[in-house]
DNA sequence: AAGCCGTGGGT
DNA sequence: TACCCAAGGCT
């Protein structure tokens, strides 16, 4: 496997056939690529798109969702998922407004100390939005990295090899390092993908280990599955929010309740515990008897 | 530090 | 269909 040859023939199939992500246009903020990072976290980039066009029109600078009340974010975060996501960036603005001048940092280790960025989202908007040289290594890049590099038909468990694997093979030029972490996570997302790789469209077939080895079926143990969501507190949770977020109004405890067995639950305490972590989270609040968004 | 946290698309 | 997986991060 030529390293240099890979790279520069990835950075190539990038530039000509990349999706016209909306953030990924010219002109975006940092704040615009930070939000765009916080909703694709665990979640399909297709989307994403939505959500974050009519995010950025009614909030295009962190002092103006800062400025929101929380539960608004929750609310226009809808059907994206993981509402806690909402809440987070919500605070993000705020730390970023107050305490930065509302401008986004530039510094990973800044980044990092920001409500709701972690090790990937600091870097991926430090190289995307700030063109800094650091690794960004996202699920599509640690399988990229590990069927072409490591000749594995899978990832492992996230480790911190994962950087330093990335950082070797990252080109020394700024500009072309941002491309070549876009290009890893875009391969990764549409042709090297987890369940059938277009290994046809592929183009670096011709240096990837795994294809040169004849696609052994060696992946390594991986993170135990997510448990069943069916009749999980994380349904019966998004069962609440979703009534929540419908209305502007409180909504009783009964009713939260009612919406929270509609469907179905795993035992009768489940929708008073799902209410309650909710609660916890911050994601609802009493209010003056009865529920509604922070 | 292993488990938890939503929702929907692809196979 | 049921299952896997998705531009992760927090506790």
């Amino acid at each position: 496997m030529d390293a240099q040859q890979a790279s520069e023939a990835l950075n190539a199939w990038y530039l000509r056939n990349a999706r016209p992500l909306p953030w990924r246009a010219d002109g975006t903020t940092a704040w615009g690529v930070l939000v765009s990072e916080f909703m694709a976290q665990q979640t399909q980039v297709d989307r994403v798109i939505p959500h974050w066009l009519e995010w950025m029109e009614r909030w295009p600078t962190p002092s103006a969702l800062a400025a929101a009340e929380p539960g608004e974010a929750v609310r226009a975060w809808k059907r994206l998922g993981y509402p806690r996501r909402a809440l987070w960036l919500h605070r993000a603005a705020m730390e970023i407004a107050e305490q930065y001048g509302d401008e986004v940092p530039s510094d990973v280790d800044t980044l990092l100390g920001l409500t709701g960025i972690g090790p990937y989202t600091a870097r991926a908007v430090a190289a995307f939005a700030f063109h800094e040289r650091h690794p960004v290594v996202d699920t599509n890049t640690r399988r990229v990295i590990a069927r072409a590099v490591h000749g594995l038909a899978a990832a492992g468990m996230p480790a911190a090899r994962d950087l330093v694997d990335m950082e070797a093979l990252l080109p020394s030029d700024r500009d072309s390092a941002a491309v070549f972490n876009a290009a890893a996570m875009e391969l990764g997302a549409v042709i090297c993908t987890a369940r059938a790789p277009r290994c046809d469209e592929c183009p670096i077939s011709r240096w990837c280990e795994w294809r040169g080895a004849g696609y052994p079926d060696n992946a390594p143990a991986k993170k135990p599955k997510q448990a069943a969501f069916q009749g999980s507190d994380r349904q019966v949770r998004g069962r609440i929010m979703q009534l929540l977020r419908s209305t502007h109004d409180p909504v009783s405890h009964d009713d939260a309740l009612t919406a929270a067995a509609h469907g179905g639950v795993a035992d009768e305490l489940q929708p008073k515990r799902a209410l309650d972590s909710l609660v916890t989270d911050g994601l609802v609040v009493e209010y003056e008897g009865a529920l509604k968004l922070p």
